[in-house]
DNA sequence: GACTATTTATAAGG
DNA sequence: ACCTTATAAATAGTC
């Protein structure tokens, strides 16, 4: 239905995926609406995205035990009352503003409702030992990231007081350029000045 | 889509909106399963006929939680005696002989995605601060109930031994039987004897 | 997000 | 219920 016929296969490209994505979803829970209007049945359509996010269809008449669980659903994974509560397709939801820090959440959030949910009952040993090495590498990989952003901070810190340093000493000196000012900057560890310097010349 | 243009309302015609129903349905199935593919997302789509019938699409991959509820849903049905036995349209929802494990696998692959995802670069150190204290969290829970287990696990063994080998006291009692078994593994760690055990006397 | 050339879904009819 | 076909609707590529 397009200018071309397309693969029915994954789409590579990141973008034209989160496009067809959007579009798609949007399509299948206008025919479950309609389907579900024009032949007075219940419908339910569910749609998870790969960051976590449910866009959901149940149209309103539809039977109690399925609207229970649907609703018992969102209930445990609402636990947080902020950008994770499910996009409801119905209601047209506003994206995130910030795809990142909910990204962060939702991580957060599937560790958290693997953690407190009624499975956890159910997981044999073996699931915990191997749950327990996959975490444990999350969590070297988390703190070498970290350290790398502590780092680089620390040196971005250092040279901003360097550089501070260095115009108070230059108040000295008659002519003071940008010039003047990168190369006090160069340790190798950023590209390009502070953006902030050139203003206080 | 069709010769005419139709009114959204309920189609009165029985026999058109049976046709209709059909059509749509699987019409609305096959867009599930393309959006599924083309976009590498978890889809499920329920359709309850007004006779009680479930036509339904989950794609096998689906993560643990979607299945979980599909499961649960199906289970309340099925104890309800309604339409006890589930139509499956076209693709079968996940046989997933241990839902626990796809669970656990669950959280892996969300981890596995974060960690390898080009989200990464955008977050900022706040989020790999939180995100640590996390991960370390969920760590120490896993390791406490792996222990647990293993302490379990080894408590039964060492039981299971001990009646193999005969050294518990039950031995110079004529007659032992399941009750006496059951005493024997009193020690609060778990309520049941080892089913094997009753076809070891 | 809007536009259209195409493909796809499907309503009506056989 | 299955085939056909005219037509409506969805959407892939494009800007």
């Amino acid at each position: 239905m397009g200018r071309r016929k397309i693969e029915m296969k994954r789409i590579e490209d990141k973008s034209s995926r989160q496009v067809t994505f959007s579009k798609r979803r949007s399509g299948l829970i206008k025919k479950a609406r309609e389907l579900s209007i024009l032949c007075d049945v219940d419908v339910a359509v569910l749609v998870f995205s790969n960051r976590g996010r449910l866009y959901e269809f149940v149209n309103s008449s539809s039977s109690s035990s399925l609207s229970q669980i649907l609703k018992r659903y969102q209930d445990s994974t609402a636990a947080d009352g902020k950008a994770s509560i499910a996009a409801v397709e119905t209601e047209q939801s506003s994206p995130s503003s910030c795809a990142e820090v909910q990204t962060c959440g939702e991580l957060v959030k599937s560790v958290e409702r693997y953690l407190e949910g009624p499975e956890l009952e159910n997981l044999r040993l073996e699931d915990f030992m191997r749950l327990e090495r996959q975490l444990a590498d999350a969590l070297i990989q988390t703190r070498t990231r970290k350290e790398k952003l502590l780092k680089q901070e620390n040196e971005q810190l250092k040279d901003e007081v360097a550089n501070l340093i260095g115009i108070s000493k230059s108040r000295n000196h008659k002519d003071l350029g940008v010039n003047n000012l990168m190369e006090v900057d160069a340790d190798g560890q950023y590209s390009q000045p502070l953006r902030t310097l050139p203003l206080l010349r």
